[in-house]
DNA sequence: TAATTTCCCATGTTATCCCATAAAAACCCA
DNA sequence: TGGGTTTTTATGGGATAACATGGGAAATTA
């Protein structure tokens, strides 16, 4: 193995366990932390294992696309294509909005995993990205980016400096509280 | 063993005794008082006991997070990471707020305990805290955090030792909670 | 046929499981 | 009320499975 660092979260096969789709108590199947893969020399990159527990709990298979505000992919099931077909649908088909989303969609993907659960990146991808020989994966809910480990960093940084001198952001509780939120 | 110090609550099993999510009659499930533990060279830290039931109650799991105003970790239930879900999704994916709560997720993990009630935590999270061979964890309610001690300990006095500023905006954690909520 | 892409196996490193132990707290019975 | 007994906790460590990763061979594709 090569640079060791890191822990990930390790196995989760066994938090299926029981049911199946669990979701039980508020618990949703959501793409979260971030992991830093290698992308070998034949362009592969390792989807951490709970994403791919997340996608296989719904038996979904993985997209990516081009971000259009940031330089990095995104990745999602396939709800969310459905979504943005959805709404292009909805909006008046020469509206810039309707285009915008069809630029995105032109770039999505499905990936097919292979056994060892690493999708293979075309070459499109990997420069939209300035993706060489690593890349960070962040889980933001119901989907994740794939960056350039650096520009991640120095994403996050500005993030966490604007939290501490600005705050953050507000969130409206909907629930009467149960434990553990707040 | 290592130093023998004070324990926490100890015993707390009879509690739910008869019932199961009991939360009778003003009997609130929270995050209450700290404890010093210690993490071994595997990288593992007990959850204190009576945490761990708090989320039993409830059949949550366990959510650990960088906090984004201290150098700190933040533990809470499912329901808090849900919100942050649902607030991106209304936000202006391009918004300030919505990069700042991404970062809060693509740090979240759901945290594994083992049959002791041990969760292992990253490289990353030891890191951010500042944590080596202890930790203290300390119930603020609904969620707790987890700091090192000497920080911790700081902090502390430091905020005992002033009145309470109206500083940066900080979460609403939840609302005045009318009487009888729950 | 040349260049990919897919399949398959190998590897070191971690994470997880499982068992053990000491101290503290809860329990119990006089 | 006290002291001894039984659980519960926090903690350590070894064994094992899971994971990320690399590379060769086979199968596609152009």
């Amino acid at each position: 193995m090569r640079p060791t660092k890191k822990r990930g979260q390790g196995c989760l096969k066994k938090q299926l366990g029981k049911g199946g789709e669990e979701t039980a108590r508020g618990q949703m199947d959501l793409f979260l932390s971030h992991f830093e893969n290698r992308i070998d020399r034949k362009g592969r990159l390792s989807v951490p294992a709970s994403y791919r527990l997340v996608l296989e709990r719904s038996r979904a298979s993985l997209y990516l696309y081009k971000s259009l505000t940031h330089p990095c992919l995104e990745g999602c099931g396939p709800e969310r294509i459905a979504q943005i077909v959805d709404a292009i649908d909805r909006l008046d088909t020469l509206s810039e909005e309707a285009e915008t989303l069809q630029t995105m969609l032109s770039s999505a993907q499905e990936m097919k995993m292979d056994a060892e659960g690493r999708v293979l990146l075309s070459e499109d991808f990997l420069q939209f990205a300035d993706l060489s020989d690593s890349a960070l994966i962040a889980g933001i809910g119901r989907s994740f980016q794939i960056w350039q480990p650096a520009a991640w960093r120095t994403r996050e940084t500005a993030a966490r400096g604007r939290a501490r001198t600005g705050g953050v952001p507000k969130l409206t509780l909907a629930r009467p509280a149960g434990p553990g939120d707040g």
